[in-house]
DNA sequence: CATGAATGAGTGTTCATTCAT
DNA sequence: CATGAATGAACACTCATTCAT
C-alpha cells in the first residue's frame, strides 16, 4: 500500500472508532463513518470488503498494537511479577489515556454479531497466551507455586482486569484506572490473605 | 397476577430462553418467541411492554434467583472463605447445570443494545454486593488482610469467575467447570505464591 | 387461500402489471408496487417471497390461464388447422385485447435477469408443448405433410407468432393485431405459395 | 478515426463480446470490459459515449456486417426462393459459427433497458427489410403467391428464424443448427402441405 | 492520450409493534 | 383476553462516470 493509500486506510479506521464511541455501535452507519472520514461511501469499499471488515480491521489494528507493545515491554522485566504488573499497568493506562479505544473495545464492539466476536476473540487471543507465557515462566522460576493451574489462571487474570476497566467505565471513569494497577497485582500475587 | 397470567407469563421467559439459546440474540424474534410458547404475536404484548422487556424480564428473573440461592447458602457458612467458595461453586455448578441460561447470558445476551444491558447491569449489581459484603466479613473477622481494597476486589473476583465460565463455554464445555472451582479458589485466597 | 387473502394477492398482481407496463422493468420498485397496490411496502412480503417472485408468479397466472384457454378452445376444433387457427387467434387476440400483459410480456419481462428468464421459459414451454400436439395431429391425420419435422417446426410458428405482437407493439399498435390471424394462418398453411 | 484509434476501439468491442458471453449481460461490468481490453476504466470513455453506446456499437458493427455478407450473397441468386435460402443459410451457420456472438445477441443483449433495444432493432431493421424486398422479388417474379400480405409475412419469417435460433441455443446446441434449414425453408415454401 | 481513485445515487427486505376483529 | 394481518422505517453495497494527474 502506498503511504497515499495507507493514510486514507488510517482516517477509516479512526473514523469508524470515533463513529462508534459517540453514536454506539447500532448507531455506526457506513455513511456516517464515511462523513466522518471525509470521503465518499463508496470510497469506504477501496478500502474495506465490507462493514465488518472495518470493525474487524480496527479491533485487530489496534488490540495487535498493544499486544506487540506488551511483547516489548515485558523483555526488560526481571521477574514474572514485574512482566505481570507491566502488563497490568499498560493494559490499564493504555485505555485510560485513550477512551474511545476503551469505550469501543469493552462496550460496543461486544456488541457485534458472531462473525465479528469470533474475529476479536482470535485478536485477543494473543494477549492471553502472552499472559499464560508469564505464568509458565514464574512457575518455572520459582517465584510462582509448582501447583498453579496455568490455564485456569490466565482466565482469571484476563477476566479481572477486563472487568475492572468495564466497571471503571461504566462508572464513568470518576477515579484513576491506572491507580488500580497495584491493587490489582496485590490481589494476583497475594490473594486475599 | 393470577394464577393463569402468571403461567403464561413464565411460559414466554421459557420460550425466550430456548429460542435465544437455539438461535442466538439476533435470531430470536418476537414471532419466533411467540410461537414457542405457544401464543399469538400479539399476545406478548399483554404481558411485556416490548421486546427488551422480555429479555430484561429474563435475565432478572433467573438471575434473581440465583443471587436469592446465594444469600441463601452462605447463611450457613462459618468463614468468609468458605461463603465465597460456596457462592463460586453456585456459580460454576448452576450455569453447568443448565448450559442454556449460561449460553444466553455469557454471549448472547451481552450482543443486546445499551439500554438493555444498562438493566442487566442492575440485575447483577446485587450479585456483586454479595461478592463486596462477603469480602467486608472477611477482612472484619481478619480472615481477609485489612489493606484489601474491597471494591476493586469485588471486581477481579466477578471478573474473573465470569471469564472462567465463558472461556469454558467457547471451548464447547470440554471440561468440568464445577472441577474449577478448587483452583479458582487457590488463586483467590493464595493469589500466585 | 380464504378470499380476502387472495384478493390482496391479486391486487398487487394487478398493481405489478400496472406499475411495469407504465415504469418499464428497472422502474418497477416493489415500493411503487406497494403503493399502487394499496398496500405497505412489508404486505408484499407476506404474499410473496421476493420481488422475482411476484413476477414469476405474475408471468405464470396470466401465462396459465392463456394455456388453460387453448386447452379448452381446441377441444371443439374439427381439424389441426382449424386449431392452429384457433391458438393463433387466442394468441394475437388476448394480447391486443390486453396491452399491459403485452406489453410487459413481450418487451419488459424480457429484459429480466435469468432466473427470471428461466421460469418464464417454464411457464412457455407448454404452450409450445400445445402447438407441438397439434401439428402431431395434423400429420396423423393426413391434413400436414408426413415429412414435418415437429420440433423444429413447432418452434417456427411460435417464434413467428411471437415477433408478429412484439412488431406490432413496436410499431405503436397502429393497426388491428387479430386482423393478421388470416394472413398468418395462410403462411403456415401454404407457406409462401 | 487513426488506425491506431481504430485499433483500440476494436479491442474494447471484442472485449465487451467475450466479456458478455462470460458473465452475462448483468456481469458485464465496465471495469470488466476495460481490463479485458487492456486499457484503464477511463480510457473506454474516450472511445465511447457510454457503457450503453459500447453495446449498440457492438451490435451495430457485427450486425452491420451480417447484412452486409447476406446482401453480397443474395446478388447471385437466381430465385427468390434461392435468395431466401442464402439468407437463411447465412443466418444459421454464422451464428452457429460464432456461438459467442449467438448468445450475446440472441439472450444477453435482449436483457438490456428499452433505450438499447430500441438501438438493436434500429440494426435488425435493414436484415428484416432484407427479407421484405426477397418477398416482393418473389411476389413479381410470380415465385409467390400474388396475395402474399409482405409485411406480415416479414415478420414472420424473422421470428421463425429467431426462435429456432435461440431454441437451439437453449438446448445447449445438442444438434446441428445450420442442418435446420432446409427443414426451415420447406415450412416458408410449402407450409404445412 | 491515458490513467484509476474517487464519487454518490439508488433499493430490496426485515421485524418490532399496533389494532380491528 | 387473544389474535395475526398489516405496517413502514432503516441501511449496506454496487458500479457507471468523472477528472486531477
Amino acid at each position: 500500500m502506498t503511504s497515499r493509500k495507507l493514510e486514507k486506510y488510517d482516517s477509516i479506521l479512526n473514523a469508524a472508532l470515533k463513529v462508534i464511541a459517540e453514536n454506539g455501535f447500532h448507531g455506526a452507519q457506513v455513511s456516517k463513518i464515511a462523513k466522518e472520514a471525509g470521503v465518499a461511501d463508496g470510497t469506504i469499499y477501496l478500502y474495506f470488503k465490507n462493514k465488518e471488515d472495518i470493525l474487524i480491521s480496527l479491533f485487530q489494528q489496534r488490540l495487535g498494537a498493544l499486544v506487540d507493545q506488551f511483547h516489548a515491554s515485558i523483555q526488560d522485566t526481571h521477574s514474572a511479577a514485574d512482566a505481570l504488573r507491566t502488563v497490568c499497568h499498560i493494559h490499564y493506562s493504555e485505555l485510560e489515556r485513550n477512551i474511545h479505544l476503551a469505550y469501543v473495545t469493552q462496550i460496543e464492539l461486544r456488541q457485534s454479531n458472531i462473525e465479528l466476536r469470533k474475529a476479536i476473540g482470535a485478536s485477543v487471543k494473543p494477549y492471553i497466551k502472552l499472559i499464560e507465557h508469564i505464568l509458565e515462566r514464574g512457575v518455572q522460576s520459582g517465584e510462582f507455586r509448582s501447583n498453579l493451574d496455568v490455564k485456569l489462571t490466565r482466565s482469571l487474570i484476563f477476566g479481572a482486569m477486563d472487568e475492572v476497566v468495564t466497571s471503571w467505565l461504566i462508572s464513568g471513569q470518576k477515579y484513576s484506572l491506572s491507580a488500580q494497577v497495584d491493587g490489582t497485582l496485590d490481589f494476583f500475587l497475594k490473594g486475599l490473605n
